[in-house]
DNA sequence: ACCTATTCATAAGT
DNA sequence: TACTTATGAATAGGT
């Protein structure tokens, strides 16, 4: 077709290469888009030049991600599909795994006991019994290592005061020294409570409000609404 | 081009429609073929007929996953990107709640303590003292139960027995009757250490090897290997 | 699948 | 780059 017959290889010449591509190309885009309307098909083109200009049609009613999506399910398993599909696995996996979490801590919550075998309850029971000394354990030492904190504190300060008193010498008034009665009521009786917590009943003399409440986004009493937003 | 000119609108024959796809659609992968020589161009196509059925043109030296990277780079970045980022995300934030919840057991396991502010340790330590509390509570209640199904079914037994001998009168020696003595060492017995289970020592007695081990999945004894494999 | 009258695409020239 | 036009290619409808 035209002024003659060209034969089917690589034009030399630039810019006829360039005009060719040009004339050839919306040749195609019309036949694709005859096509679409024609025989009711999905078509998706995409071209580019040697110069490295891209192109693409695309039939009305979808989009170049739409017939790729459709084309990648049509040839089966490849190009993208496989690594999304991983993904999609290794994502109902850990919602598995998160379920099965969830249902551990209702259960160690002694929630949802009713799926258990006795000798699963009785296993559980031995756990959270032996976590709950554990848990005592530690905050009978935290209260004790605080308290040993203040104390030393305490010492240190009345130290300081005393150097400071006899450096001054009998010039001040000795009514303004420290009231020097640690025994009373001090840190060590707090000490002693937190020791005796047999049962979580002793431990409510201690209750003090939190300054920080849920700071570490873990909050042992109520609902634990973690579930995936 | 034709026996006449045609009106560009679908064709409503099916026969006709397909014959017309088959046609301009080699129509159209020859065009696309000739302008990959004749130019130098990298072109990509897909069809897919009104019935379904896939064609794919590619021209040599690439294939249709090269073209696509290729294009995708040309429109700067998007396609699959963006749902491949949205599962990404799904993903990290799928594992910051697995890692919660399992930092949650720990705890309630007695272990990681460290990280635990007072308030917190307290908080805890009520929880799993309730906790405690109800498993015992649902193992009596598994334990007496199943206590009271073996007590009817051995009293039913006993019945039908006594029934039975009544039925035959005195024609048996009585030596083979039951020893009715069901208040030495039976089942009563068993439902009396179950409940008087105050500390899990006490729970000892009845340690019975488990005919199904882990049937749920589920252990509260050794290490909670649950990590994503 | 083949045929062919007819329309369409386009190579080369301007 | 756009228009022109002679020419070969594509194809609609029929077989």
């Amino acid at each position: 077709m035209g002024r003659g017959k060209i034969e089917i290889k690589r034009i030399e010449n630039a810019t006829n290469r360039q005009v060719t591509y040009s004339k050839r190309r919306s040749g195609i885009m019309k036949k694709a888009r005859e096509l679409t309307v024609l025989c009711d098909a999905q078509v998706a083109i995409i071209m580019f030049s040697s110069t490295g200009k891209y192109h693409e049609f695309c039939s009305t009613g979808t989009d170049i991600k739409g017939i790729f999506d459709r084309y990648q399910q049509a040839i089966g398993t490849s190009l993208w599909i496989e690594q999304y599909e991983n993904m999609q696995r290794t994502l109902s996996h850990l919602k598995d795994i998160n379920r099965n979490l969830r249902t551990e801590i209702r259960q160690r919550m002694g929630e949802d006991l009713d799926a258990l075998e006795f000798e699963e309850l009785r296993d559980l029971e031995q756990n959270v019994d032996a976590a709950l000394k554990e848990v005592r354990q530690r905050k009978y030492h935290v209260i004790t290592t605080q308290t040993e904190t203040y104390k030393k504190k305490v010492k240190h300060s009345q130290e300081a005061y005393k150097n400071l008193q006899q450096e001054l010498g009998m010039r001040e008034d000795p009514a303004y020294g420290f009231v020097d009665n640690p025994a009373a009521g001090g840190w060590d009786g707090v000490a002693a409570v937190a020791m005796g917590g047999g049962s979580a009943a002793d431990m409510y003399a201690f209750r003090v409000v939190p300054s920080q409440p849920n700071l570490h986004g873990m909050a042992y009493g109520g609902s634990h609404d973690l579930r995936l937003g």
